[in-house]
RNA sequence: GCCCGGAUGGUGGAAUGGUAGACACGAAGGACUUAAAAUCCUUUGGCUUCACGGCUGUGCGGGUUCAAGUCCCGCUUCGGGUACCA
């Protein structure tokens, strides 16, 4: 019996279906282990080889803990709002529903022939109302809670409303988008709508007046992690800022906290070090500074308090609110061109050319340490949205302070030791201080320290943390996302009852905005509730993937995201598989979300993701065939100096290792129905290169292809085997051949031909030392995710098998359960050929036992030098000082001697013997 | 600029400081076959030698060590992230 895989894979497939082998309910007689895959957005495009990368290798892992007794939840689902579907549905006018549930169909089609263990009962998809109702509800208790700073922790907003009653904002400790301060009675003399624009201040999900980041051409604001480099991240349109009245979720509140929870999770340097960067803390102090001649004084945010005696002169952002304050009339015909200037550059403009520009304000400031008179200046290298949108300016030890002093002939006062600024500034942190009075002398740890101490003893300002941080906008003008559970009463925000959800996306005739350039949900009828308009922006891609990981615990519930039950079993995700791409999106959004239902008590987990692997890129190896100038003809590649030719991509899929298809490429595109070609050795050899994997480079390898052709578990083994989990590597389907030849080789130590070569003989010391250094090799490969090597260890050992012609069930059976997480689909048909009638999967995984492994000799090589020059087999169990006498006895070893003695002789026992010469 | 990863044969990649190149692909040779496919066996870093063997070799330059792909210092270079965050 031959290896028939297609057989094979859609038997078992069906086997698991039918027995709902996949399926997971909770049970308290087994530990739990939840393993995740981050869910995809569902492309047109579908699934090519690179995307189930993270799938197989988080699959693996399931099935392996399943086998060591785990109840392990591995669900699966579709992240399925977003752009691309609402673009497309512009364009083509098709729903964007009726697309996304098309290519949520296909990729469905895709991944069940790889056989996955999801259990697919536990499916959601973001887009679902049974779904985004949580989504809409956890929007609701947002608004509900403002952020306690002092508890560090969410609290309802009825508690700060009760303390605003009582004794106004008098000893409040709340995030908030501005300080405010108000008495009881003023609070009470308020109106509904002035107290309601005031709980905005505080909300975690608030609706203020922002500067945001607007895409013209997607006609939408994006937040800070969709934005990069001054273009959209999705289709790279430009960006540019705007004052827009947005829902904002108040994540920087939880800065603090996002930060220390990265010490809790296993997650890699690189990723907790994106995170750390993203969060940006940075210690300081606020100082305030008086203005000359004014009543009226400001702060900056500084981390180099130490450098106060070097500030020569201060500057504010264009946007700040200072600005105004600060012009003097001389100067404010200047300064208003400034600002119109300004305005007008884009982000991506400030990025691209960073020319010094800047204006001076008329006004000076004192210092409050030296009481010199500093200049305040007004210039865009200075952010608003940061510290307080104004710095103390110290050009001898910044360099952009330093870039803007030398542009406008501003003084430069060095302050450590030593230090030249003729032509740099001198950033770093080291050295001794001068030119500083009190601080003379310190070194510039011991000055900022000092400096930090002098400043809240005079005073003169506090220290203080600041955050990089910023909220996350919330709102978009698009239609494909969760609506808003929000209506609108005299043009303030009111949350709808509960009862109400899921308010539903309503149905419009065109997938743009309206005339007035509202949003999209501009063009339905009837949008609103009780007479009150409802909201028209809808939430952000992210909203829905925030909290899905604690859906599945309990994806039918409809009385609440997650039962106290499920969530109290299943708790939180304890290998979390995907992408870098989600570092400073997702995985802050979704730390947050989850902290704040922490914080309500309704999750008992303060973080969602325990361990988090980031798979590597598949990149796409490009195949190249060259044309000579203005012809048909095209020339093999090591032929091709000869002639002058250009190289053009061919698809990948008409290649094989290297080695053009020329009938399939004549067939390929009409124009080369007509080619000629220059051939080497009888073949057309085509160049390569390592680029993206995408259509345009005709590179794309579809898994289905591969499935056809070797089969879902070559196809599973091959995407391990071609290197590290983490790393990037270009997908060469050459290589494949190998691991299917594995399986085939496999298949033969169960059959020849018809015959059935299982046996029930006792395995020799040889087999069982074969078998048990697998099992310890598959078992520590696994636990540190290293599947590129169990591969490699399971050839070895089917090779080793192979040759000692092993068939033997005491062998073979720990053998295919070692596979199953593997390969499942040719390990349960194995497993069943062995005589087993359930399935695979609950078997039980095999334990090494380090008896069979003991070696009665070592193989020592002996080195001279630190060169192995021959080995010696000695006993194993063989003392140092007998090892030595008889490496030195060796002929060899006399023969490299030379007639000389030895200097020194190194044995480590059972490893090596160097000899030094 | 800053932060984080890499750099090992023709290719993908192995190597708790202890025989560099495991395991594969490709290539070459052979067996089986009328033939092909499949399968099996052998060789395969480079240079050198009839051979035994020798020399050399993990991006570059130093260093530590009996011993360095691995540790330390200084570069080169390629990816990825981030960007006026005071």
């Amino acid at each position: 019996m031959e290896y028939n895989f297609k057989e094979i894979e859609q038997k078992w497939q069906a086997y698991w279906k039918k027995n709902s082998t996949y399926k997971t309910e909770i049970d308290n007689s087994k530990p739990k282990f939840y393993v995740l895959d981050m869910f995809p957005y569902p492309s047109g495009a579908g699934l090519h080889v690179g995307h189930p990368l993270g799938y197989i290798a988080s699959d693996i892992f399931s099935r392996y803990k399943r086998l060591q007794g785990f109840n392990v939840l591995h669900p699966m689902g579709y992240d399925a709002y977003g752009l691309p579907a609402e673009q497309y549905a512009i364009q083509t006018g098709q729903h964007p529903a009726v697309t996304t549930k098309k290519n949520i169909a296909r990729y469905r089609e895709q991944l069940d022939k790889i056989g996955f263990c999801y259990d697919w009962s536990r499916e959601i998809r973001t887009c679902e109302p049974d779904y985004y109702k949580w989504t809409q509800w956890a929007f609701i208790q947002m608004f509900n809670h403002y952020f306690n700073t002092k508890l560090q922790k969410a609290q309802p907003i009825v508690s700060l409303i009760k303390a605003f009653e009582t004794s106004g904002t008098e000893g409040i400790q709340a995030s908030c988008t501005e300080e405010i301060s108000f008495t009881a009675n003023e609070w009470k003399a308020k109106t509904e709508k002035e107290q309601q624009e005031i709980l905005l201040n505080y909300r975690i999900a608030y609706l203020a007046d922002l500067k945001v980041n607007w895409c013209p051409e997607l006609g939408t604001v994006l937040a800070n992690d969709e934005v990069s480099e001054g273009v959209s991240v999705r289709g790279g349109h430009p960006v540019e800022q705007r004052v827009m009245r947005q829902w904002s979720l108040r994540v920087s509140a939880y800065a603090q906290r996002l930060l220390d929870g990265l010490n809790t999770v296993e997650w890699t340097d690189s990723l907790t070090e994106t995170q750390k960067n993203w969060i940006g803390r940075s210690e300081g102090a606020e100082l305030r500074f008086e203005v000359k001649d004014q009543d009226f004084n400001f702060d900056v945010f500084t981390t180099r308090a130490d450098t106060i005696y070097g500030v020569t002169f201060m500057v504010l952002a264009p946007e700040s609110e200072l600005v105004k304050q600060l012009t003097t009339d001389k100067q404010a015909p200047e300064v208003q061109n400034y600002l119109d200037a300004t305005k007008k550059r884009t982000e991506r403009e400030r990025i691209a050319d960073r020319r010094v520009t800047g204006v001076f304000s008329g006004s000076y400031a004192i210092n409050p340490v030296s009481g010199t008179e500093i200049p305040i200046w007004i210039s865009d290298y200075v952010l608003s949205g940061y510290g307080t949108g104004a710095i103390m300016a110290v050009p001898a030890h910044d360099s952009r302070d330093y870039a803007f002093a030398k542009h406008f002939n501003l003084p430069i006062i060095p302050l450590i030791e030593g230090c030249d600024v003729t032509e740099d500034s001198f950033d770093a942190k080291e050295g001794i201080m001068i030119n500083s009075g009190f601080l003379n002398g310190l070194t510039v740890k011991q000055a900022i320290a000092k400096a930090k101490e002098y400043i809240a003893e005079q005073k003169l300002g506090q220290v203080k943390v600041n955050f990089r941080l910023r909220d996350a906008i919330f709102s978009r003008q698009r239609y494909w996302g969760e609506p808003f559970p929000v209506y609108y009463k005299d043009e303030m925000p009111y949350m709808l009852d509960e009862s109400r959800l899921p308010l539903e996306l309503p149905e419009i005739d065109k997938f743009l905005p309206t005339e007035q350039g509202e949003p999209p949900l501009g063009r339905a009828k009837n949008w609103e509730i009780d007479g009150y308009p409802l909201e028209l922006n809808t939430m952000p891609v992210f909203a829905g993937s925030s909290a899905y990981y604690l859906r599945y615990m309990d994806p039918k519930n409809d009385k609440a995201l997650v039962s106290a039950e499920a969530n109290q079993y299943w708790r939180n995700v304890d290998l979390y598989i995907g992408g870098t791409e989600h570092a400073t999106g997702h995985l802050i959004y979704s730390r947050f979300w989850n902290k704040f239902l922490f914080d309500l008590g309704l999750v008992c987990e303060d973080e969602p993701f325990k361990k988090l692997i980031n798979q590597g890129m598949i990149q796409g190896r490009s195949n190249f065939v060259y044309r000579i100038k203005d012809s048909n003809t095209f020339v093999s590649l090591n032929l091709k100096k000869q002639y002058e030719t250009t190289a053009i991509h061919v698809d990948v899929n008409i290649v094989s290792n290297d080695v053009l298809d020329i009938e399939k490429f004549k067939s390929w595109h009409p124009e080369y129905k007509t080619a000629e070609f220059i051939l080497e050795d009888g073949k057309y050899v085509c160049g390569w290169a390592v680029e993206k994997m995408s259509k345009s480079m005709y590179n794309v390898v579809n898994p289905d292809d591969i499935v056809e052709k070797f089969g879902a578990d070559t196809l599973r083994l091959y995407e391990m085997f071609l290197g590290p989990l983490e790393q990037s590597k270009p997908w060469d389907t050459n290589g494949i051949d190998g691991v299917h030849r594995f399986l085939k080789r496999l298949w033969s130590l169960f059959y020849k031909d018809e015959n059935l070569l299982v046996n029930n003989e006792a395995p020799t010391a040889e087999e069982l030392k074969t078998l048990h250094k697998t099992i310890k090799k598959i078992t520590f490969d696994i636990e540190n995710f290293s599947y590129n090597t169990s591969v490699s260890a399971f050839m070895i050992c089917v090779n080793e098998l192979f040759a000692l012609k092993c068939s033997k069930k005491a062998v073979l059976e720990p053998l295919s359960i070692l596979l199953a997480p593997f390969a499942p689909h040719i390990a349960e048909e194995l497993y069943h050929i062995l005589g087993n009638e359930s399935t695979v999967c609950d078997a039980v995984f095999p334990v090494c036992n380090e008896e069979y492994l003991k070696e009665t000799a070592v193989k020592y090589p002996i080195s001279f030098n630190g060169k192995v020059r021959f080995t010696l087999e000695l006993p194993a169990d063989m003392s140092k000082d007998e090892v030595e006498k008889i490496a030195l006895l060796h002929e060899q070893t006399i023969k490299q001697l030379h007639g000389k003695s030895p200097k020194k002789v190194i044995i480590v026992p059972g490893k090596i013997v160097n000899i030094v010469l």
